[in-house]
DNA sequence: TATGAATGAGCGTTCATTCAT
DNA sequence: AATGAATGAACGCTCATTCAT
């Protein structure tokens, strides 16, 4: 009994440390944090840190293990033909930008540490590829119906997804839905329209 | 006059350091890059750093002085009406790659260096929004000529601006020429007559 | 319970690594010693310095709060009335010079810090103030019991005591206990009688 | 002619090193002062202090040769028997603090830079016993006159000459001579007449 | 499990001094 | 005589990591 709780507290303990070390990754960067910050913040002396982890890197691996939403993308990306494609790309940018803002600190510490780290670079670009292989083939589906022009559409997801990424990141991380849903409707219509009146 | 010869050593030793800063802060980020890193790869003593910069921040804001490129940004970005909005949408991507190709390890440490330095996001936040203010312009004046649609110009321009940015950071960094270019037109064709067919 | 031995070692180590600060900084000053010096005359590496202490300042303000005397010397000075004055300058003196013989070079250390430190100086005006004020208290109650002369009995203070250590600092640092007594005894008849003859 | 001119700009910019150097180490203390430090406040390069100097410390030693106010001491310290004894004394209080005030800085280093420095240590020793010495003769001198009672003449002067010096050094550096005639006046009566009515 | 003492290489920076010009 | 570029050892301090308990 007493090892199953304890064994219980233990996992506890280092789902509480990786959940810190994100905390502290996102804030102040991979370099900028501290194995002793994240002892400390979590409540955890130093040397304990090195019971649950052989070093630094791994608590970083561990916080891409617990925290990678790759899973859940691929559930986004599910598409459904039922809807228009405006409405489509609608839905599709509303859940992105959602999970994004629900896993802030994790998406800016992915991208911040990106230009330094290898691994993080292979997940970010990951990440958008998932995204843009799903958007393209979309695309490609709505093409072959006769519903959109003929267009590289790798290149077209890649747009549209990254832009969404960008907004997030610069921009609209502080936004409130309303606001999102603007520039939502905004590209979507000149994605779907165009800008050029006839 | 005695000193011509010394103070044009000086001045190119000076010049050389910044740009060997430069290439670390690039490949390993501007904490990663260590003050000795730079003097070793400079062929220069330890303490002499300190003769040309006051600290290591200051080469930081060296680097940012010696290769601010705002002033070939806002060059670039001065739109002339005679061509049609494709063409000069065009025109505008085209030169904003060739001039993030030619200096892709300036725009990479400021972009990696961004989520952590304030001062490095302020920039950052500069060089898109005077991209973002003047094509927006741009746009504003072909709506009011009729040409275009009703639409929030900010948000479009932004959307085109940093649709690009990510593309060259995540996947067009090493293509050449004719890829770009593939790239613009497919982005450029969308965005100007939209993706649906009528 | 467990490490009960660690923490002793480790409360030893610290006040052993206090004491051999106070050495140092007594005998090259607080800016001539290294936080090194401290470490290797330890016995201990550089980084365990700041296991200890959060910084070289730090240390100095151990080294103050261990050996600060200024509740010795308010002890000595609560001043009996019972015995003649000349006496009662005598027992001070003598506990005075004994006080700083036991903690010479504490002594030496602040007085020879005081002209950079603030904070050292601060502390040396204390230390002199404390002794001022009591002694001259003293020199009031008995002027009120007309036993002695109408005088300003702080400054009649502050010229004893400062004599008394000034005469330890520069002179009288290596003598025994009888040469003091030549001295306290020379300055008391003088200062009690006059050293003119009637 | 020219390297008339050229050797007196030469012994004035010496000069005027001397001086700028005793400025800052009275100030910020010798370790305290860099090189660079005089050199800026002198309006002359890094470089050709050394062509005057051969190091730090020999810029210090110049400091105290040129303002060795040995001589001065001397001089006040000659002693005229025609006045009466607490007059005699308040003539040499009241000029050893006069000498001190207009020497304040060069006091302040010497004094603060005696515990580490041997040979500033010396410095204020041969100071202080210069005084002590001519003051105890003149004791002894009006002992013999039957004067002043038997007690020993050199730790009465150092007790006087010392007491001075610790008071300029802590309380009378910023007085005005009206403050210093009040100490002296008191400090001179108690040692001749005494403080114990009879 | 858990502690926190201990290590030691490395950080950004300073500074007395040297030296080619 | 004068410059200021150049040196390099040393400084106070940090930190990922190890280890005895």
């Amino acid at each position: 009994m007493i090892n199953l709780k304890q064994s219980q507290r233990s996992a506890q303990r280092k789902d509480k440390l990786i959940d810190t070390a994100l905390e502290l990754f996102s804030s102040k960067g991979y370099t900028g944090t501290t194995v002793k910050d994240i002892a400390k913040k979590s409540g955890v002396t130093d040397g304990l840190i090195y019971h649950y982890f052989t070093s630094k890197e791994e608590i970083l691996h561990a916080v891409l293990a617990k925290h990678n939403f790759l899973e859940e993308v691929r559930h986004i990306l599910q598409f459904h033909d039922e809807l228009p494609i405006n409405q489509t790309l609608f839905k599709l940018g509303e859940r992105l930008l959602e999970l994004m803002v629900s896993k802030t600190s994790f998406v800016v510490m992915v991208f911040g540490e990106a230009q330094r780290n290898k691994m993080m670079a292979k997940r970010l670009e990951e990440l958008i590829s998932e995204g843009v292989i799903a958007l393209g083939g979309y695309f490609e589906g709505r093409a072959e119906q006769g519903e959109i022009k003929d267009l590289n559409y790798q290149l077209l997801a890649r747009h549209f997804i990254s832009s969404l990424f960008i907004y997030f990141m610069t921009y609209g991380r502080n936004c409130n839905k309303k606001e999102h849903n603007v520039y939502l409707k905004t590209v979507i219509q000149a994605l779907c329209d165009g800008i050029i009146k006839k």
